[in-house]
DNA sequence: CCTACCGATCGGTAGG
DNA sequence: CCTACCGATCGGTAGG
């Protein structure tokens, strides 16, 4: 029934591998056994299939965060945003890929409402790593710079991750907030 | 005389604020004062373009690492390619963002030779974090992850990097050397 | 380095 | 969902 869904679904796994520029309407449709002229009774234009996907991703990163307890101790919420964060990427590797690839694509109109939800979502990690650092769980140099090297960890992921390796969800997420806590000077050895 | 060279120049600030599909050979003419067909007197095709930056970036990366003296121990080998890493990127930010983000536009052929390149490159990382886990220096829990955490907090530095901001190179990577070597447990604590 | 031009392909529409 | 088609733009060439 949902045709748009499957056109996204097929034009994010395109646009993950080739770029939104180098993949054409007609590339898609193909891929889905359509003429490109029949994508266009189900979308408005090739800008919306982009946005459909990158708006997408940047919801399911903000509710993953929005959905664990604030009055969580800043330890366990920054572990509960690690897994959320990961599970979003890993979940869907291919739209993860098109919101942090593609996204500046899209019309600044809509690039800046992208801007302001991934800043929002960022937010909760600044939120708890500064709360660990209040309450003398973490100890950094420069507090910014530390928000900044945890998203790089986090955000390039999609770079290397391979769906059909050895590397599942709950074991990266081990890995990741072992190194990042290490990095955060964590005094507690049990997490 | 080298008009290649500012050919290039202009074209990898372009290819970094728009992408390389999303850039006509028209746009960097016309940045330059050109039209488009005059390029091709300097140019063999706009693939050529992308490979010049790419493979020039990939090559400054290389031998970055490689003027780097092999016997230093390797908490001092690794410190320095930290520091020679980022070096490359601040140095010439357009460049590493182009080799970073479009380096898979190459065709087939050219983008297997960078790939080439880069595992080379980041076979000196990989080394010097290996030499420091056989001596002691460093203890991680899997060390083929430890390595992907560290380039990717290391690779993602061209998404926010501002030249126009307060982060000098060698602040940067004093931040970088310190949150890295945290995350690996490095022992010594004057480094 | 320019003018003039090429075939191919682009996103998208009309009409059924 | 298709055929037929649109104007615009693409990378690139010829010839000077």
């Amino acid at each position: 029934m949902d045709r748009k869904a499957d056109i996204t679904q097929m034009a994010s796994q395109l646009f993950k591998e080739r770029g939104y520029h180098a993949t054409s309407v007609r590339d898609i449709a193909q891929a889905l056994n359509l003429k490109g002229s029949s994508l266009y009774s189900h979308i408005a234009s090739k800008e919306e299939i982009l946005w459909e996907i990158v708006e997408g991703a940047a919801r399911a990163f903000l509710h993953s965060a929005q959905a664990i307890p604030p009055n969580l101790p800043p330890d366990q919420k920054l572990k509960a945003l690690i897994h959320a964060h990961l599970n979003v990427i890993v979940a869907n590797l291919p739209d993860a890929s098109v919101f942090f690839h593609e996204w500046q694509f899209l019309p600044e109109t809509l690039s800046r409402e992208i801007t302001l939800k991934r800043d929002h979502y960022e937010s909760y990690f600044r939120q708890a790593i500064h709360e660990g650092i209040e309450q003398g769980l973490f100890q950094v140099q420069d507090e910014h710079f530390a928000n900044l090297f945890i998203f790089s960890s986090l955000n390039w992921l999609y770079q290397w991750y391979d769906p059909e390796g050895l590397l599942r969800l709950e074991q990266l997420s081990n890995l990741y907030t072992q190194m990042i806590f290490k990095s955060l000077n964590y005094q507690k050895l049990n997490h």
